[in-house]
DNA sequence: CACCCTCTTGCAATCGATTACAAGCCTCCG
DNA sequence: CGGAGGCTTGTAATCGATTGCAAGAGGGTG
């Protein structure tokens, strides 16, 4: 009572007992006879006692604590992944910390892999140094990952997915087919890029018109720019975005520019994030199990807090979601087709 | 070398001086003399010695950490405003832990309250209970707040916000104009209610139309489809959403349903979050600072930690955002304007 | 009644760093 | 030459909880 903060040490006393059996109330009920438990719970109640974690924490040898290393926290694709991986690590009576990668340098990135600042990884961001990462504590690689980094990764299958996006897009009758990529250097860029390639060769097409982009909504609008600033006869009638955020601003540029999707272009996006679904025309895409995802590499990194080894990838599914903004070319120099039904479905 | 982790013994040992003395290289170093200082560097790299931070924050008696409670992280809103904390706490040398309040009960919410959890919390949720919350740790409200509760708060003048978007929808000459709420009991969904009253009010219109929604894009679909199933006449002409997300949400039900905007309906949102300037039409609304805003909550959470007894609001400027989802109403019936030129601005 | 076993509980060491206090050394001045 | 004062460094207590070990209590058995 006299102190600022009661200790474990004021319970004891007001309950008449050692500081062990206040322990032991707290972390191991059963080990106590019920009446001294129930005293020791009515002392910790009178003295508004609280548990100090640092103590606890320093006693134990972990931090109760998990970290997300996110690339960019302002992209809408990463929170709901976050906010899969907070419900199970909360579950597990982990705290979630999370760090945007783009906001510090590598220094203090480093510090978080650390034992004694979190108990493990949870890396979303490919494009980090292997170096400072290996062999400090357990971590885990969700949706991209490091190539020198030998750790549990949880994924999906980028080249199957973006095959089958552009398999959607060939199967309509597109035979000139763009593609606008993610950043260069990043293992899903080149995945979705090469799962492109092998769909159009598949079926004898023509390799794509690529691209450059980075997943923003700004680098698809300006890929929209360069797709309008090829001749009309150039402009592949249908293109595969590798993100649904340059999806939208492709879409954008297109539409403030006076032509319509899917009438005069085709537009498959990556992602389904939840917007797409409501803008006009409602974009086809892939679905990424994003809330999957988190959960996965969240039970995945609280199994090897727990000691277990687990090697090898999990791939998660992918879904075709077939919406308003993919259609069948205008094969006929546009007559008065003034809106080409959206195949809705 | 013979522990698993070296500590700081190890390092003193090495030296040949103190733990007290290692402790002061880390971080007092002016007070060591420069060849000491040397030596001990020398040995903090031979060994790979790494600071333990529960064993620090234990003495100190903090934790290093700032919690933010988010309402839902998967609300890109947010995290914009998160990325801004982030960037000053890590400035500071404190890590940002990141709460989902949907994603788990008060009990645990209230657990990151304790000085032993966190040095600092910031509240993004209006609608948590004000008990729990009081005299724990410094606290800092931003965008929402607690009516119970005695906080430094962070946020805009969303009445005036509300009144300059309504009377820009007014300016434009509509007079028939509805407003979809934000959740209720929300302190702004109250405020911004009460901006578009205000503003009516004092132009002589009659009161707006008022939907319900919550700030998600289902709830602006959901207020799309309650206008769209309003008699033509008595539709408003001009719609004042609480969020970006509802106006998205609002516009795709009215355009799936083969209405146009603003033709048939001038759209205004709040917020603009990154993607609207992309939709077509683009969309006109209200913008918040939302990195300023976590900035600033921050170094006001830092301050008080500090010490600094901070009291009173910091109000920050938004800004009226015209694009091209608003338009003067089409007054005549109909008859050929088949696409009124969005106002472009 | 002695002995063994189980159930509770307390003692005291421990986790790893920080820091108040004191001691040692050196220099400078009277 | 003695003492004051500044610099550096070491000693040991401390932050608050956990837990291995052992002791004491109570019950059952031969």
């Amino acid at each position: 009572m006299q102190h600022q903060r009661p200790k474990i040490v004021d319970v004891a006393r007001l309950a008449g007992v050692s500081t062990a059996t206040v322990s032991r109330v707290l972390s191991n009920p059963d080990v106590v006879s019920a009446e001294t438990r129930r005293s020791v719970e009515e002392a910790i109640r009178q003295t508004g006692y609280r548990l100090n974690h640092a103590a606890r924490n320093l006693r134990h040898r972990r931090t109760g604590g998990v970290v997300a290393l996110v690339p960019n926290l302002s992209n809408p694709f990463f929170s709901q992944i976050l906010a899969g991986m907070a419900a199970v690590l909360a579950g597990a009576g982990y705290n979630l910390l999370i760090a945007d990668t783009c906001a510090m340098g590598g220094e203090t990135l480093l510090g978080y892999a650390e034992p004694s600042r979190a108990d493990g990884l949870i890396v979303l961001d490919g494009t980090l140094p292997a170096e400072g990462l290996k062999r400090r504590v357990p971590i885990v690689l969700a949706c991209e990952w490091i190539p020198g980094i030998e750790a549990p990764r949880v994924k999906i299958d980028n080249r199957a997915a973006a095959r089958v996006a552009v398999g959607h897009l060939a199967d309509l009758g597109h035979t000139r087919i763009g593609h606008v990529m993610g950043p260069p250097g990043n293992v899903l860029s080149e995945a979705r890029l090469a799962g492109t390639e092998q769909a159009l060769a598949a079926r004898g097409l023509p390799p794509p018109l690529v691209l450059p982009g980075d997943f923003s909504l700004d680098s698809g609008r300006v890929a929209g720019a360069a797709w309008l600033a090829l001749p009309a006869q150039e402009r592949p009638t249908a293109m595969f975005l590798a993100s649904d955020a340059m999806a939208c601003g492709f879409i954008g540029e297109v539409q403030h520019r006076g032509l319509a999707v899917p009438r005069d272009v085709s537009v498959m996006g990556f992602d389904d994030i939840e917007l797409v679904s409501h803008m006009t025309p409602a974009l086809s895409t892939i679905r990424q199990p994003r809330e999957a995802i988190g959960r996965r590499a969240a039970q995945c990194l609280l199994a090897m807090i727990g000691g277990e080894a687990l090697e090898g990838d999990i791939v998660l599914p992918t879904e075709l979601v077939l919406r308003a903004s993919t259609a069948p070319p205008v094969t006929a120099p546009a007559i008065k087709s003034r809106a080409a039904g959206p195949a809705r479905l």
